[in-house]
DNA sequence: GCGACAG
DNA sequence: ATCTTGTCGC
C-alpha cells in the first residue's frame, strides 16, 4: 500500500561512503521541510481557511474527528526498530503501527538481513531496507509517518525520516532521543511539558549557519521532582515544516516521552522480535 | 591530530 | 540498538 515513488533513491548498503553522502544531499533537494499536506479536510480544518493551507494536529488523536466529518481521520504510521545482533547475519525487526483518530488499526513487521554496521549520519543506509520491507507489508496507506531518528536535524539534512519520506513522497517527522548535530537556541534542561526551543544549523551541517532545522520538544516533565525528562529532538522529515513536526508531536504525546505511534512501534517490535526467538 | 556522532 | 539491578515516585 505504500508505494515508491523515488526508487532511484534507493538507501543501497553497497555504495561507498561518498557515494552514500552524495546521495543524501540529492535527497536533501528532493525534500520539502514546509507544510504539503493533502489530509486533513475535516470542517474545522477548512473552517476559515482562507487561502492558506491548514491543518490541525487535533484530528491525529480524536476518535470523534471521524463523526464530525464526512471523511475518516488521516492515518499516522508509527516506525521503529528492534535487533536480533545475535543472529548471523544480523538482523533487524521494523515494526509499523498505523493509528486513525487515536486508534490502532493495523499492526505490521518484518524481519530482514542487516548489511552494514551503524554509522552516525549513514543509518538509513542500515535500516532502509528493514523498514521499507515493513511498509510493503501494510495494507492502509498512511497520510504521515513518524520516524526514531533524525529528519533534517543532520549532517547533510537527510536523515532517516527525510530518506524515507522522499522515497514514498509522504508526509514524514523525525523524533530522535539525542542530538546528532545542531545548536539548541536555550536551555534544554528541566523545560516545562509542551515547550519547544529551536535547533538551528551550525558549522557541521550542510545547511547556512543559524537555519531552523527542527526543536527539542518537551513532550513530558515531572512536576515536583530533583530529576528530569530529556526533551525529544523533532524534526521535518518530508513534507512538514519545523512548527508543523512539533505540534504533531505534542499532539501525538499522552503521558509518555514517546508520541503514541512511536512508542507502541517500539514495544510492539520488542514484543515480536521475542515472539521469533 | 582531536573531537563529535540518530539507532 | 542491546546487555541488566536497583531505585525513585505516584
Amino acid at each position: 500500500m505504500t508505494e515508491l515513488s523515488r526508487p532511484d533513491l534507493l538507501p543501497d548498503a553497497s555504495l561507498s561512503t561518498e557515494e552514500m553522502e552524495s546521495l543524501q544531499r540529492e535527497i536533501a533537494q528532493s525534500a520539502v521541510f514546509e507544510d504539503e499536506f493533502d489530509i486533513g479536510s475535516t470542517p474545522a480544518n477548512q473552517a476559515d481557511a482562507g487561502n492558506e493551507p491548514v491543518f490541525d494536529p487535533a484530528v491525529l488523536s480524536n476518535p470523534l474527528a471521524a463523526t464530525a466529518s464526512d471523511a475518516d481521520p488521516p492515518i499516522v504510521a508509527g516506525v521503529d526498530q528492534a535487533f536480533l545482533l545475535e543472529d548471523e547475519p544480523e538482523r533487524a525487526l521494523s515494526a509499523v503501527v498505523a493509528m486513525r483518530g487515536g486508534e490502532v488499526i493495523e499492526r505490521v513487521y518484518a524481519i530482514t538481513p542487516l548489511e552494514i554496521p551503524y554509522i552516525p549520519g549513514l543509518l538509513a543506509f542500515r535500516e532502509g531496507a528493514p523498514i521499507l520491507d515493513a511498509l510493503e507489508e501494510l495494507t492502509v496507506d498512511p497520510d504521515l509517518f513518524l520516524f526514531d531518528g533524525s529528519g533534517r536535524i543532520h549532517f547533510r539534512q537527510a536523515g532517516i525520516a527525510t530518506h524515507i519520506g522522499v522515497l514514498v513522497d509522504a508526509p514524514a517527522i523525525g523524533v530522535a532521543k539525542s542530538l546528532l548535530c545542531g545548536d539548541p537556541a536555550g536551555d534544554l534542561e528541566d523545560l516545562p511539558a509542551g515547550t519547544r526551543v529551536p535547533i538551528e544549523a551550525n558549522s557541521r551541517v550542510d545547511a547556512p549557519d543559524g537555519i531552523l532545522l527542527g526543536y527539542a520538544v518537551q513532550t513530558k516533565q515531572y512536576e515536583s521532582s530533583s530529576r528530569y525528562v530529556n526533551p525529544l529532538y523533532v524534526s521535518p522529515g518530508h513534507r512538514v515544516g519545523p512548527e508543523m513536526a512539533a505540534d504533531v508531536v505534542l499532539e501525538l504525546s499522552s503521558g509518555y516521552k514517546l508520541p503514541e505511534p512511536v512508542r507502541l512501534a517500539d514495544s510492539y517490535a520488542d514484543e515480536a522480535k521475542t515472539l521469533d526467538s
